[in-house]
RNA sequence: GUGGCUAUGGUGUAAUGGUAACACUAGAGGUUGUGGUCCUCUCGUCUCGGGUUCGAUUCCCGAUAGCCACCCCA
C-alpha cells in the first residue's frame, strides 16, 4: 500500500515539474536573511564611526556616464578596459554600471559645487559595484562597497586620518588580524620617472624574467615588482625603489604621512610593490589584508590619496583621499574566523490560536502588542496547538497567549507562562497590560 | 580572459555499472485544546543535455555553476 503511493506522488511531480534553470546572472548573489544579520551589524558600525568622524553620507546613482569612468578611473585600466557593464541607452547616451565609487562620488563633487561648502568635504557612501569579472569566492560581478573619501584637504594628517579610519572600522567589526600596507607612488611628476628607470633596469634583465613578467614589462611596470617567481623576485629585490625616487613634495609627504601613523599607534608595513589599478592615484596609497595568509592577497579594502582627480574631471585643482572596503570580503572573513551574532529570533510573546474566531482576535491582538513595542509572533497558518506551542519554544518566548473558541466567546485569553507551565486566565481588556508586568518581572 | 579541480535531498556528508545511506534542519502526527526530551512518517526524476551500455547517479563528451591558480581587485 504505501509503496504504491509513493510510486503514484512521484510520477504526479514529474509531470509538474517544468525543467527551467532558476539561477541569478552570474557572479551575483541573493543576500539572504541570516546573513543580513552581519551586514547590518558591519554597516552600523562603519556608518557611525563615519558620523563620529564627521563624514556626510552621500547616495550617487548605480549608472554613469561611460565617459566618467574612462577619463576617471583610467582608459587603460583592466577595471574599465574589460570589466565594464557598458551599454547604450534608448536616448543613445553611453552608460555604465559603475565599477567602483570614486569616481561618482568626485562627480557629485563638482555637480553639486561642494568646492563652495566650507572645506574639506568628507563624504562616505555604500552600495553595490559592477565588474564583469570571472567569478570566485570574495570577488563577485556585484559586490558591495563601504567607503569614504575627503576632498579638499592635502595635509598628510588626512591620508593618516583616512587609513586609520579604515583601520578602525575593522577593528570595530572584530577583524583584528589586519596588515597595513602602504606606499606612495608619487605624482604626475615624478612617477613617470621612475616608471623608466624600473624599466631600464628590467630590460637589462629580461632574459633572467619570467613568461608573465616580460609581459609586464611592456604593460604594466609597476607590477613587476610583486611577481611570486623565484627568479623574478632576486632581481626585484635590488630593483630601484618608487620611495627612493620621489619628488622632494611627494617625499616630505609621504614622510609625514608615515610620521602620523607613527603618532596614532597603528602598525603598518612599507610595501614598495603596492600599486592599485586605478590611475587616479596620486602619493599615498595603502590596502588592508589579512594576516597569516602568504601568497596570494586578497586585500579587504584599500584607497590612497587622488590629487588630480577632480581636475581631470574638469573640476577646480582639489586634493583628496579615500579608501573603501569589500562589504562580501569582510562577511567571508568573519564567518570564516567562527563569528556568531546573538541572533536567536526572540519572541517576548507567542500568539496561539484555535480555529478562526480566535485568529480573528489574534490579529487584533497582534497590532496591540505591536503598538505597546511588545515582539510578538504568531503562526495564522498552523491549526495545532501542538505545532504552535512548539513555534513559541522555539522562539524562546516567555509567554504564550492562547485564545481558543471558548476564549473567543468569553473575549478572554489564556496567559501561559512558557517556563513553569503554569495558565491564567485573563480579560482582552487587560492582557496588555499584565503581559507588560509579567515581561519586566 | 587563460589553465585546473568539483557538482548527490533545505544543509553537511556516504555508497554503488542494476534508481541511493547517514546526520542535522523543516513539515505532519504520536487519539479528542498545550511546547522544550523521545518515537513514527514526509521531503532527492543523484545540476542539465548528449554518448557508451541490456541497464548510468556511478564511465565518456558538452553545457552550466561553484571553487583554485594566473590576471586583476573589494
Amino acid at each position: 500500500m504505501p509503496r504504491v503511493k509513493k510510486i503514484e506522488k512521484k510520477e504526479d511531480k514529474k509531470h509538474r515539474k517544468k525543467k527551467v534553470p532558476v539561477q541569478a546572472v552570474r557572479g551575483m548573489n541573493d543576500i539572504l536573511p541570516p546573513e543580513q544579520f552581519i551586514w547590518d551589524y558591519i554597516l552600523e558600525k562603519a556608518r557611525k564611526l563615519c558620523n563620529d568622524f564627521g563624514f556626510g553620507r552621500i547616495e550617487t546613482p548605480i549608472l554613469e556616464h561611460t565617459e566618467l569612468f574612462y577619463r576617471g578611473v583610467g582608459q587603460i585600466t583592466d577595471i574599465v578596459e574589460k570589466e565594464m557593464y557598458t551599454f547604450e541607452t534608448q536616448g543613445k547616451d553611453a552608460v555604465s554600471l559603475r565599477p567602483e565609487g570614486t569616481a561618482g562620488v568626485a562627480r557629485a563633487y563638482i555637480e553639486n559645487g561642494m568646492s563652495k561648502w566650507s572645506q574639506p568635504v568628507k563624504l562616505f557612501y555604500e552600495g553595490p559595484m559592477f565588474r564583469y569579472e570571472k567569478p570566485q569566492a570574495g570577488r563577485y560581478r556585484q559586490h558591495h562597497q563601504f567607503g569614504a573619501e575627503i576632498f579638499g584637504d592635502e595635509c598628510s594628517a588626512v591620508d593618516a586620518q583616512i587609513i586609520y579610519l579604515a583601520w578602525k572600522i575593522f577593528q570595530k567589526i572584530g577583524i583584528k588580524n589586519t596588515t597595513i600596507q602602504v606606499n606612495s607612488i608619487g605624482c604626475s611628476e615624478c612617477r613617470p620617472v621612475y616608471k623608466k628607470l624600473l624599466v631600464d633596469y628590467y630590460e637589462m634583465k629580461i632574459n633572467k624574467l619570467c613568461l608573465d613578467c616580460k609581459r609586464r614589462l611592456s604593460e604594466n611596470p609597476l607590477r613587476l615588482l610583486d611577481c611570486k617567481e623565484e627568479k623574478c623576485m632576486q632581481v626585484a629585490s635590488s630593483a630601484p625603489q618608487i620611495i627612493d625616487h620621489l619628488c622632494e613634495g611627494c617625499h616630505d609627504h609621504f614622510k609625514n604621512v608615515l610620521e602620523f601613523l607613527d603618532e596614532l599607534e597603528i602598525s603598518y608595513v612599507l610595501n614598495s610593490s603596492l600599486v592599485r589599478g586605478l590611475d587616479y592615484y596620486t602619493k599615498t596609497v595603502f590596502e588592508i589584508w589579512e594576516d597569516g595568509v602568504e601568497g596570494a592577497q586578497t586585500s579587504l579594502g584599500g584607497g590612497g590619496r587622488y590629487n588630480d582627480l577632480i581636475r581631470t574631471l574638469g573640476g577646480e585643482d582639489t586634493p583628496a583621499v579615500g579608501f573603501s572596503f569589500g562589504i562580501e570580503r569582510a562577511v567571508e572573513r568573519l564567518l570564516s574566523s567562527g563569528f556568531h551574532l546573538e541572533q536567536k529570533i526572540r519572541k517576548d510573546v507567542f500568539l496561539v490560536q484555535l480555529g478562526n474566531m480566535a485568529r480573528k482576535k489574534i490579529l487584533r491582538l497582534f497590532d496591540k502588542l505591536i503598538d505597546s513595542n511588545i515582539v510578538a509572533g504568531e503562526s495564522l497558518g498552523r491549526g495545532s496547538i501542538k505545532s504552535q506551542l512548539r513555534m513559541a519554544n522555539r522562539y524562546n518566548s516567555k509567554l504564550a497567549l492562547i485564545i481558543g473558541q471558548k476564549e473567543a466567546l468569553d473575549d478572554t485569553v489564556i496567559i501561559r507562562d512558557m517556563e513553569s507551565g503554569m495558565q491564567e486566565v485573563v480579560t482582552m481588556e487587560c492582557i496588555v497590560q499584565e503581559v507588560k508586568k509579567r515581561l519586566k518581572a
